[in-house]
DNA sequence: TGTACATCAGTGAACGCGCGTTCACTGATGTAC
DNA sequence: TGTACATCAGTGAACGCGCGTTCACTGATGTAC
């Protein structure tokens, strides 16, 4: 039984290049970011000896973006997960949130790289997470087209409504992750305005009409 | 006549402690971040010998905290300008965003700084950003409280729609910045969203009722 | 099953480089007279 | 106004350190028979 499709590998490749990976995730929590972790203290923290690391990666920029790859099938799920929670309507969407503030919490040091290196990463990095953020705003703008209160809206305006619900959402995410350690009160103040303002733009949504162009 | 209350000062001080928060300021728009310059290359760029540094700051986080301060003042002095654009009110929405946006590009060094800093930046960096924001966003609330359509609205509701709107200014304020140069259909495009946007949040606010608590 | 072999993941020494910080110094500038 | 002096902004040499990357190597693992 083997993991992938390809067969007669060096199993020690592929634990390898895990623990580069998630040494990188957990150093990114204590450190300032990605960007600023070295390759030799990934190595180190992965257990492995610096020169190891081209056997996996050709450099940390590599590395970087398998993260980013792997950060937005983690959003991915979340999302996906999100949506399954099924409670009567009234309470719906604070039931969505209090969902959606666990799974960060739980996934955090994904939500963390991407917090991070969206707007300091490399260049190539930063492009790659505008990409898939540019990807899942456009998925979501399909989704709302499917609602029977937005079946009026022009494709723009279903695009703009997306937008704002990830420029929130995104926003929503970093307050999360920088909520500080056993505060329950604050997070659920956080949770409340959460609610609220999702609350408000689905009034905005409401009450939107698309004017012809 | 002297630039400050303390007279009787070598005019070299504030001239090169200009020189080094320039020359900062123009080096994160280059490279990755604040974070990632080097006290030599700051400098360096700065025309001054690596060791003339400390007479002006102790260390690089310090010199950050200074430009943090700078560049909120720079963000007021923005907002105060937007709001004094005076149009006809059907386009007041459009004009503001408009003065807004050239305003961002005219300053945008200290806007990169706060983009890149917010979440990578070192803990003393990012902290004092944070409190600024939040700041900015009790300012905000403030000022909400003093349109008649929001009369009724309870402080914890008026927090979280300026929340809202800070949230959503940040998002756009980072794709402001990362318009591709020259480009002024996605600068057009980029407008008439945020317009629609704002004036969506201000629909939702327009039907927002607060409960008693 | 057991053995001989090929592959390549991981090792360890070595390199030159830019870094932050120290120290004793030099010389430009403001102040007192 | 001109001179003597104090201050302190800026200099330049020096340090030890962690960095990315190179190279020849060793030995664990899968494959063929």
């Amino acid at each position: 039984m083997s993991t992938t499709a390809e067969a007669r590998r060096d199993p020690r490749r592929g634990r390898t290049r895990r623990a580069l990976m998630d040494a990188a995730l957990e150093l990114v929590a204590q450190k300032e970011s990605f960007s600023s972790l070295s390759l030799r203290l990934v190595a180190r923290k992965a257990g492995v000896v610096p020169t190891a690391f081209y056997r996996h990666f050709p450099d940390m920029d590599a590395l970087g973006l398998a993260l980013v790859d792997e950060s937005f099938r983690t959003l991915r799920q979340v999302m996906r997960d999100v949506r399954s929670t099924r409670e009567p309507l009234p309470d719906l969407l604070q039931a969505s949130v209090d969902a959606y503030m666990r799974h960060v919490l739980e996934q955090a040091p994904h939500f963390h790289f991407v917090a991070k290196e969206r707007f300091s990463g490399t260049p190539p990095i930063r492009s790659a997470i505008r990409q898939e953020v540019r990807l899942f705003t456009s998925e979501l703008a399909t989704d709302l087209s499917r609602f029977p209160l937005l079946a009026k809206v022009s494709a723009e305006d279903l695009q703009m409504m997306a937008a704002l619900l990830v420029n929130n959402m995104s926003a929503i995410t970093e307050q999360i992750l920088e909520l500080p350690d056993q505060h329950p009160d604050e997070a659920a103040y956080l949770q409340r305005i959460t609610v609220k303002q999702l609350r408000l733009i689905l009034l905005g949504a409401s009450a939107w009409r698309s004017r012809p162009r």
